[in-house]
DNA sequence: AACTCGGGGCA
DNA sequence: TGCCCAGAGTT
């Protein structure tokens, strides 16, 4: 992977979106932590509306701590595996509590330790309500990265470190946000649309299928 | 490495 | 009607 060719990637998405994008509502690391939790295998859509309803109401860890696991799944349930996700939330917020003083966690190694959160839900945390350097890869970067030729592997973490290899540090945080939301407008995972997508002259897959 | 959770959106 | 979705935990 040569330099001028990522560097030429980043440019172009720069330009395409010059701030970044994401479709999770949130105005508190909590608040990030229990969007990142419910949006596990479910569409924007379905999530955004569930946690716009649920942060009017509950948007601290003491709101969730001693809720029932029957009570947050209700007031969950129109999104799937809400089951696991209630219990995830509670038992994340009372770790919280009794742990971590009441504040969502910044470094990976005490973010790993609550319920539901596994190391690409840390990544989102650290990079986005700490601003911390990591890249979050989930199944549209590992995807996305893959076709576009920025890495060859099919290991996820080895992603995350080959991206890290080849873009500059200040880059990292808009970088996956930048991925997932290619996978998931554009490059998607079947009837990928490469027709509209911006990044043809610079993509293996598109280049390498015709 | 395979299996499980899962309702709703969309073709 | 069937397929898929901003993953993580368990076996």
């Amino acid at each position: 992977m040569n330099v001028r060719k990522v560097t030429k990637i980043i440019m172009l998405m720069e330009e395409k979106w010059p701030k970044p994008v994401t479709e999770l509502n949130y105005s508190s690391p909590f608040e990030l932590l229990l969007a990142t939790i419910l949006s596990a295998q479910s569409t924007d859509k379905q999530v955004n509306k569930v946690t716009k309803r649920l942060f009017k109401k509950y948007n601290q860890p003491g709101d969730f701590a001693e809720m029932k696991k029957d009570e947050l799944a209700q007031e969950i349930n129109s999104i799937g595996l809400y089951r696991n996700k209630s219990k995830f939330i509670i038992e994340s917020s009372q770790l919280i509590l009794k742990d971590f003083k009441g504040k969502v966690p910044d470094t990976r190694k005490e973010l790993m330790r609550l319920p539901g959160v596994g190391r690409k839900t840390a990544n989102v945390i650290l990079a986005s309500a700490f601003q911390k350097n990591a890249i979050a890869v989930d199944t549209h970067v590992f995807r996305v990265a893959n076709r576009l030729g920025l890495v060859k592997t099919d290991k996820v973490v080895e992603v995350e470190k080959q991206l890290m290899n080849i873009i500059p540090e200040e880059k990292w945080s808009d970088l996956h946000h930048w991925l997932i939301f290619l996978g998931r407008r554009i490059c998607k995972a079947r009837n990928p649309h490469c027709n509209k997508c911006f990044l043809q002259d610079y993509c293996e897959y598109y280049n390498s299928s015709k």
